[in-house]
DNA sequence: AAATTTTACGCAATCGATGGCGGAACTTTA
DNA sequence: TAAAGTTCCGCCATCGATTGCGTAAAATTT
């Protein structure tokens, strides 16, 4: 039999009262004597009792529990992610479940249905496009939310991003600058929100720099390997080689890169390419990548904070936007052309 | 307010009972009437009514929620192991918590601690190597539980591994079959049930080929990319620069491949390596990396199968070890000497 | 010695869902 | 019309932990 508060009621011949008190370290202030705590204490460590968490949570009306919903576990940027959300509600006492979407909007209306019914104290999701139905029923139920990587127009909630629009913008003058004006945009699903708004940022630079965009130039597609590898070398083999590729993520900037060699170029040599987020094979190229890194650790931790704050202080202090800043990394996979 | 059975029962003028009857469609075996039944379900889904699992938990003992304890979720190894279970467990309307140890004793103390006091249905866990007292306190409370990845001696439990003795085997001979005499080992911790028998297979398959093995060709430490790095450096700024190298796991060799490129050195050229665990970015070298792939997503469901029917059932079947093989992966990171 | 304080706890309700047992109301049968 | 079924559902205990309120017993004061 698994131990419970009136098992060791029983055998001190007290009442659970007590015990839950002296166990709760609240036996000061209930005047317990020492003697009853100590003898309680001991026998429940004898009897490796372990509170009943259910039951906690049942009478709490608080589980302890945060709800993690990403698109792509096996993405390093999610697998950092839940590594440093796990690790920060962990020193909380806080436990995460683990929820991977796959980018389906099913999976995502059951998984936080589940979450909802397992009353989670907070729920960090990364939504798909497309999901506010799902995000309103999470609103609706007055549960602490924080919206990971992405920005949902006419939403109001907490967000937790970084400035794509710039960082893009920093990546893509950088080609410029280097003297690339064949610039290619591969990007990620066309209603995404990082996907537009990395794709705003890149207008944007060749607009600056007076650079027309041909339309064979930008390809929308999804956030994966395949379509990076199958534009770059749709591109690649064209009659309209491009000098630089910009990649909208680190799947895509992989597969493009994948294409690349699969082609017989070279990185930079033959062709430029910079991307989105940085993953350890970025270093591990001929050719190391030069990338936009996203503060991932500070991402995860600012996600955390809100979150908590929410819970602690309860959930009416107003939506904040949290917008960090991204870094350009400078590595060694453009070329420059001046 | 959240709405709860007794909600339901007021407004429809029935008892709790007869809600919780209708809502798990039990309410033919109850005689209850198409109409109130009707009633009800609508009713439910007007006020969104979702039931209460701390509550449900709490009376059926039974959490549907199975804890997966990983040493590092950012290796895509862990992370894939994820996406599966919780696929599979999704299905079966179970939810995972994730616990992260990072290699730490306590960290993964603390977790199954957590996990009990939650009351977890079953425990999939990958060891670190002298984590026999914390299992202890999963197989004292007869919690199911499947060791991944892993052999404790001494430890009767279910396990889901690979033979790693014998997929090391196969790697190492074919290096040796390609005429390599000079093969460095670059190793996890010396105690990982996993390292042992990789080294294991690694002694023997020299031992068949009767080539002996200098001290300082053995390089044990831990499963990091720090680890492989050095190792492979050190060794190849010696004065004994051996031709080929076996990496243990998919970290160390990553190590080892950045560690050869750092040297100014070729793979397959100037030297090979082979190593365990296939992983996106052997493919994406210059030259593609050979390795011993375990396959995962047989592993996964093994894993889960196993808990399931632990639980449902009955906890006393026999133990059983899962042992599956390895797939070599030919790819074009070794050089054939002969 | 009676009154007052302090010490040290216990009682019982509560959180929400479940299910065994029982029973009222209505219908059918003899 | 009384007995026997059916139909349809309610009562209440239970799971384990928490906590406001209350109180008996011991200690202290007057």
């Amino acid at each position: 039999m698994i131990p419970t508060l009136q098992t060791i009621a029983d055998r001190v011949n007290v009442s659970r009262s007590t015990v839950s008190r002296v166990l709760n370290n609240k036996w000061k202030m209930y005047g317990i004597s020492q003697a009853t705590a100590d003898k309680i204490t001991s026998l429940a460590k004898e009897l490796h009792y372990l509170k009943n968490e259910a039951a906690r949570s049942l009478r709490e009306k608080k589980t302890f529990t945060i709800g993690v919903i990403v698109r792509d576990i096996t993405n390093p940027f999610y697998s950092q992610l839940v590594k440093f959300v796990e690790s920060a509600l962990y020193s909380k006492g806080y436990t995460i479940i683990i929820c991977n979407t796959g980018y389906d909007l099913d999976r995502e209306k059951g998984h936080i249905n589940v979450l909802l019914s397992r009353r989670v104290d907070g729920i960090i999701l990364s939504p798909i496009q497309k999901s506010i139905k799902n995000i309103f029923k999470i609103k609706d139920r007055n549960v602490p939310l924080a919206l990971f990587d992405c920005k949902i127009d006419d939403l109001e909630a907490d967000y937790i991003l970084v400035d794509n629009e710039a960082g893009t913008m920093e990546a893509v003058s950088y080609l410029i600058d280097q003297g690339h004006k064949k610039i290619v945009y591969i990007g990620g699903n066309p209603y995404d929100s990082n996907n537009r708004l990395r794709y705003a940022g890149y207008r944007n630079s060749l607009s600056l720099a007076s650079l027309s965009i041909p339309d064979h130039y930008v390809k929308h597609g999804n956030y994966s390997f395949k379509h990076g590898y199958e534009a770059a070398t749709q591109l690649l083999r064209s009659n309209d080689v491009p000098t630089a590729f910009f990649a909208a993520n680190n799947r895509i900037m992989l597969g493009a890169c994948k294409g690349i060699m699969d082609c017989g170029l070279q990185i930079p040599d033959d062709i430029s390419i910079v991307g989105f987020d940085d993953f350890e094979t970025a270093t591990m190229l001929p050719s190391p990548l030069t990338v936009i890194r996203q503060p991932l650790r500070e991402m995860a931790l600012n996600a955390v904070d809100l979150l908590l704050s929410r819970i602690d202080k309860a959930n009416n202090i107003p939506y904040v936007t949290n917008m960090l800043k991204t870094e350009f990394v400078i590595r060694n996979s453009t070329k420059n052309l001046n």
